[in-house]
RNA sequence: GCACUCAUAGCUCAAUUGGAUAGAGCGUUCGGCUACGGACCGAAAGGUUGGGAGUUCGAGUCUCUUUGGGUGCACCA
């Protein structure tokens, strides 16, 4: 229900203009001065009063009853409060009727938003780093999804460069097939590592290395089926962890995709007049020289990142025809993207503004930045395998005879994971360490899905809600805290989409859980008489409902017991 | 050097985008199990929002400036 709306139709005062009072109306910082508030000092110019003249005034037009239970003009403020037991009908009403749709809305109905997340390396490893950025594109294509657009996952394989040829190099001299099938990506860590150890005692590896990459790209039989096999061990591996984190993707095309998607791309620049040599190798120079020049083919012919990305615009334009492309990268490459949207803008595609880069914050080790090449990383595999055991000790401390441990743990320990990056806002940098990871106390994952748990038990034990409702039994301050919540759930949800953060929805998630929590200590549910019982039944089923749609689009599980 | 970005309680972070007395969690201290699930709840302590100036009815939020951290600046991705 608008009560906005709702609040404007009361209005009687002559001389107002509802549609900028309505963009005006808002929750007041403290829910003791009411439900909704209208600050007047906006219109305190255009009407020549003042403030405190213009809230007595709207105050006394309005007429009270029904919903709007009172107003009150304080300091310029126009307070509403609302009749609690009829806005609790409305508001469990709207969440139970639409259960799992509940926040659903069709404000993207026909419109396509292309997501380029994850984009994993062939033959790296996947740690936190990535898993920061997959839990992140992964939530936003399931907010996106919610609010009714099309979306399209697409996860930007890091399949080519020189870094192949190495690990050919490295295959060849110590390489060992048996280790690479049990182990996978690891023995393929290790071996590329061991090639830069190598390398720097004796460069002409890279020589070799070099080679080997050009017989790639020359589809040499050796080198192809090398390439492919070890695109193969790492697909493989990824995929197992895209299962446990609930990620799925429909696209992917990466690097290797756009090889013959680039040469038409530097052909139009060129014929633009965009493209320029400089030192041999040729950029697209900005005016004024707001930024570095964006470098598109090497001295050498080949191309780079930046073209790579360029074909990969264009193709995803033609083949989606999106109203925005994202682009789920950290805020090291702000400057790359910057590039290459400008580009695309000086070659007059004004979908460039549909570009955007969704930066968000680097993930680093106490012992400093991640490198794969130094072998300094923290594997996500055995993050969230230490997450699942810790969240088996707990169950096989506080509810040994729990049905299913093993699933359950899985559920919990991978939730606690990813509730814990996608806690803070993107832009954050995060340490890394496994004292924060395994903390299931406080903000944190386990707390809402417990509490999810708790309502889901309170359910079980209350025999089924009856016919009888009466609402006053939610008539206190911390039934209220819990519907004014529920009720901008909604809302929440445009603004995590509009601002490409999931951080608003899982701190929605805990906001909801602290409230219930402390109205399930103030007030008993089961034992009360049916009216008052029935009513609480309803909030609590209504908390279980939303707590469930905004986990599942975080990624996260909720076992009915832990 | 230039550009981008961050700075709020001891620590990790919020703050409805310019609104009312800046809020949570962790940690610390104290209290609550004859459990509708204690992975919980309550209370206390903890702040010159890095510093300075400005814009206005009002600034953690906008502008300028300054300090400190992170990141990036040509043939890697």
């Amino acid at each position: 229900m608008d009560y906005k709306r709702l609040i404007i139709d009361r209005i009687t005062l002559d001389g107002l203009d509802k549609q900028s009072v309505y963009d005006l109306i808002t929750q007041p910082k403290d829910a003791s001065m009411g439900d909704l508030c209208i600050p007047c000092f906006k219109l305190a110019k255009e009407m020549k009063k003042s403030p405190m003249a213009i809230a007595d005034a709207i105050a006394d037009s309005v007429s009270k009853g029904g919903m709007i239970k009172d107003v009150q003009s304080v300091a310029g403020f126009v307070n509403f409060t609302f009749d609690n037991a009829l806005y609790a009908r409305e508001v469990l009403d709207g969440v139970l009727k639409a259960g799992a749709n509940y926040g659903k809305s069709d404000e993207g109905k026909g419109k396509t938003v292309c997501i380029d997340y994850s984009s994993v390396n062939i033959a790296k490893p996947f740690h936190m780093g990535h898993l920061l950025n997959t839990a992140l594109g992964g939530a936003i294509y399931r907010i996106y999804k919610t609010l009714g657009y099309d979306v399209v996952g697409i996860n930007h394989l890091g399949d080519w460069g020189t870094q192949f040829g190495k690990l050919i190099v490295a295959y060849k001299l110590w390489g060992d097939r048996n280790d690479i099938e049990k182990r996978g990506v690891r023995a393929l860590v290790d071996i590329y590592v061991k090639f830069h150890k190598e390398e720097e005692k004796n460069p002409s590896l890279g020589d070799e290395a070099r080679k080997w990459f050009k017989a790639i790209e020359d589809s040499n039989k050796e080198a192809l089926e090398l390439f492919e096999y070890f695109k193969a061990i790492t697909l493989k591996e990824v995929d197992r962890i895209y299962k446990r984190l609930n990620i799925t993707f429909d696209s992917y095309a990466g690097e290797s995709f756009y090889n013959d998607k680039m040469q038409p791309v530097l052909d139009e620049l060129t014929a633009k007049g965009l493209l320029v040599e400089s030192d041999g190798a040729r950029v697209v120079k900005f005016d004024g020289d707001t930024m570095p020049p964006c470098l598109l083919q090497r001295s050498d012919g080949a191309t780079l990142y930046a073209t790579r990305d360029m074909a990969a615009a264009f193709y995803r334009k033609k083949t989606y025809d999106f109203y925005k492309c994202l682009y789920v990268v950290a805020y090291q490459q702000n400057l790359h993207f910057q590039q290459v949207f400008k580009v695309l803008e000086m070659m007059g595609c004004e979908w460039a503004k549909d570009m955007i880069h969704v930066a968000h914050g680097m993930v680093s080790l106490e012992s400093g930045a991640m490198s794969t090449r130094e072998g300094n990383v923290v594997f996500l595999e055995d993050v969230l395998n230490t997450a699942v055991a810790k969240a088996k000790a707990v169950i096989d401390e506080k509810n040994p005879d729990l049905e299913g441990k093993q699933e359950i743990a899985e559920q919990v320990g991978v939730g606690a994971v990813l509730f814990g990056v996608l806690y803070n806002s993107r832009i954050k940098d995060m340490t890394f360490s496994f004292d924060k990871v395994l903390n299931f106390e406080g903000e944190t994952g386990p707390y809402v899905q417990y509490t999810f748990a708790r309502c889901n038990s309170l359910l079980e034990k209350s025999g089924g809600i009856g016919e009888e409702i009466d609402f006053s039994g939610l008539d206190n301050d911390s039934c209220k805290a819990i519907l004014l919540l529920l009720d901008k759930y909604p809302e929440l949800l445009k603004e995590s989409a509009r601002k490409y953060e999931p951080s608003v929805v899982t701190r929605f998630a805990v906001d909801l859980s602290q409230a219930f929590n402390k109205f399930y200590f103030e007030y008993k549910i089961n034992s009360e008489k049916a009216g008052i019982k029935n009513a609480r039944l309803l909030l609590t089923k209504s908390v279980k409902q939303a707590l469930s749609n905004a986990l599942g689009l975080l990624g996260i599980a909720t076992p009915a017991k832990m």
